[in-house]
Formats: C-alpha cells, sequence, structure tokens
DNA sequence: TTCCGACAGTGGGGTCGCAAT
DNA sequence: ATTGCGACCCCACTATCGGAA
C-alpha cells in the first residue's frame, strides 16, 4: 500500500482501484430540492456560480481542464492550467468550479463570461477579471481510482495532495447545520449550498447523494404578451414578463418552464382573449413575428435566481398566476418605490 | 404497487463566432 | 456592415418509461 492511500480507512482502501488514468469519468451532477436538512451525515459546501471543471494532471505533469460536456477549457484558464502543473503531482483527477467574484465577494457568472472568450496566457494577464479553481472532489490519484471510496476519503487525499495557493482553492465544507448553514449563505448572498452525503461514492450521473440547496428570488410580474409554442408545445411558448417602474412597463424578460399541459392551454386560452395589437411596454420594448401583446391585467408569481444587468431574469419558472394583486402595484422588488395614486 | 432515475423536449439569459443577408 | 443562428456556458421543468425498491 502506497503512502498517499495509507491514510484513508481500511474499508476506503479497498474500495480504491488500481487502474492506469482513464482520459474521461463522467462528473456527478447534484439534483435540485426544496427542502433542506440538517443531518450528521452529510457535509455541506458553498454553491459557486461558475464553470464545472473537471482537471487532468496527467503522469507527464501536463493539466488538461475540460468541461462538464468534454470540451477542451486549457485556453480559457491559461493560468489555471499553470497553476495546476506547478502544485498538483502527477497522475490526478480533480473535480471543481471556476469561478469570479464580484466587489462584494459573490461568484459573478456574467463577470466569468466575460472571461471565457480569452484564448493565451497574455490575455489572462491582462484580463482584469481574477478566476479561481475551487476543487471539491478528487477521482484518481497514485495510480488508483478512488471514486468508490467515500467523499471524506476523497477529501481528505485532495487536501493533502496540492499545495494551496492561489488561484487554486480547496472547498471548505461544514459538517452540521444544513439549515442555519443554508441560511446564512441566502443572508450573505450566496447562489446556495451543495449537500453532499459524507459516506458516498462518487456516482457517474446526476444523483440525489448531492443535493442542491438554492437561495432563490420570488416575485409577482405583470404578464404583457407570449411567443407562439414551438414542436409538440400546446398553448403558449413563454410568457413575456414586466414590471412598474415610474408607472412605465419595464421588460423583464420571459418565462418558459414551469407549466404543465393543462395550464399551457387555460392560460393560453385566457391570453388570446385579451390579445391587443400594441406593445404595453415603454420605449424597450421586445418585438418580433412570433410575439403576441396582451392588455396587461393578469399578475402571476415567478421564481428565479438573480436579476441580470439589463433587468431580465436569470433561470425563471413560473410558479402560478397571483388574483390578489393588481397589475399597477407590481414593481421590482428591490428597488424603492414612490407612493402611487 | 409505488417510486426513482434517465431521457427527450420544451423553455430561459448571455456570449462568441461564423454565415447569410 | 448588420443580422441571424448554432454552439457553448449556466439552468428549471414536464412527460414518459422502465427498473429498482
Amino acid at each position: 500500500m502506497t503512502d498517499v492511500l495509507a491514510r484513508l480507512s481500511s474499508d476506503d482502501r479497498e474500495a480504491a482501484k488500481r487502474e492506469d488514468m482513464p482520459d474521461w469519468l463522467t462528473p456527478m451532477k447534484a439534483k435540485l430540492t426544496h427542502e433542506q436538512f440538517s443531518d450528521p451525515d452529510w457535509v455541506y459546501e458553498r454553491k459557486l456560480d461558475g464553470e464545472r471543471v473537471i482537471a487532468y494532471v496527467t503522469q507527464n505533469g501536463e493539466a488538461r481542464l475540460c468541461s462538464r460536456n468534454k470540451k477542451c477549457l486549457n485556453k480559457s484558464y491559461p493560468e489555471l492550467e499553470q497553476a495546476l502543473v506547478d502544485n498538483c503531482p502527477p497522475g490526478v483527477i480533480v473535480d471543481g468550479e471556476v469561478v469570479a467574484f464580484n466587489d462584494d465577494d459573490i461568484s459573478d457568472f456574467q463577470l466569468l463570461q466575460a472571461r471565457m472568450k480569452v484564448s493565451n496566457r497574455d490575455e489572462a494577464r491582462a484580463s482584469n477579471v481574477q478566476v479561481y479553481f475551487y476543487l471539491f472532489d478528487c477521482l484518481y490519484i497514485d495510480g488508483h481510482n478512488i471514486t468508490n471510496c467515500s467523499l471524506r476519503g476523497r477529501k481528505k487525499l485532495l487536501k493533502e495532495a496540492l499545495q494551496w495557493t492561489d488561484p487554486l482553492r480547496f472547498t471548505a465544507h461544514k459538517n452540521e447545520d444544513g439549515i442555519s448553514y443554508y441560511h446564512e449563505a441566502c443572508e450573505k448572498g450566496w447562489e446556495g449550498l451543495i449537500a453532499k452525503r459524507a459516506n458516498a461514492r462518487y456516482a457517474h450521473s446526476r444523483s440525489s447523494d448531492w443535493l442542491k440547496f438554492k437561495c432563490l428570488m420570488q416575485q409577482e410580474f405583470v404578464i404583457c404578451g407570449f411567443t407562439q409554442p414551438e414542436g409538440e408545445r400546446v398553448g403558449f411558448g413563454a410568457l413575456l414578463l414586466g414590471f412598474y417602474r415610474n408607472k412605465q412597463l419595464v421588460y423583464a424578460g420571459d418565462v418558459g418552464t414551469g407549466f404543465d399541459d393543462a395550464t399551457l392551454k387555460e392560460l393560453g386560452g385566457r391570453l388570446e382573449s385579451i390579445s391587443r395589437e400594441t406593445s404595453p411596454f415603454d420605449k424597450n420594448s421586445p418585438s418580433g413575428d412570433d410575439i403576441t401583446f396582451v392588455t396587461p391585467k393578469l399578475v402571476c408569481e415567478i421564481a428565479f435566481t438573480e436579476w441580470t444587468q439589463n433587468d431580465n431574469l436569470r433561470h425563471p419558472r413560473f410558479l402560478g398566476l397571483r388574483r390578489d394583486k393588481k397589475a399597477s402595484k407590481v414593481h421590482k422588488e428591490t428597488e424603492t418605490q414612490k407612493a402611487e395614486s
């Protein structure tokens, strides 16, 4: 038994499988849940909003960065490639998230997108968007595939294997109090938490051994129009959403999911009956052949992850109609409103 | 029998690059 | 030169089916 694996429990040592380093391991994915919990058999990590990257550091000491869909990302993050070459032993596969932070220290996907286009080291140095690689798992080390070992065992080997210096960061976790940590996370403006079953092996699929506790935003919007359905879809494609700012309707993007077939048909019929030619929006109205505008009087509840820079919703989904709210009272909830007459 | 996981299909914002206009 | 489209990232959700529990 090698020194590296000697640090594992006897069960984990048995689970480690000696084999050549694989070219590709399908990344494990988390399932979304709305029921948060505290359980001592689980650990809780900060959920970072960035790009998933699996890094292969070969026996020759070369680093290959792969996206979730097997695309090579070395050109996007040359400084991460170099950091892995310098600080990770050869013959290791690690799993993590590449992120960029905004001024409030919140992982910011829009900022990261500005960095994804970088294609060499000079450009990376010149970019003012700094990226970090938060590692949270180790799949292969010291000639062994350790995906059948427990999460705790893999994390232990991960922590000891690398020299932890920026831009490489170890993803810390809490061993208890999932619920209070979740509330803390949302107050800080984090994207949420990932809860992981501490003794679970690494599954090459979406698994309920990893669960997303996402912090959600939710508010009402005015339905201002709809798009035509495509393919087998019935009723309508998406709803055009708006809110009032200075008594003008501002476009907040579209929502196209969260409906079952019955709702698509029913609501689609209702929208047809209140359709109109002119846009209810202010001068920044969307336009297009497949858009039908409606009289802005129906209000719906929408859950989403965040506002984008253009006043659009990210990851929106329809929760239901609101009958108890007047359309004219719908504002962006983060904006302070003057009293309306 | 019921439930769960995997897939396909629909929809979202944003970015880039290339082809058609 | 501008526009449109697909391919990437990040997703949520519904409907369906077959196998596990």
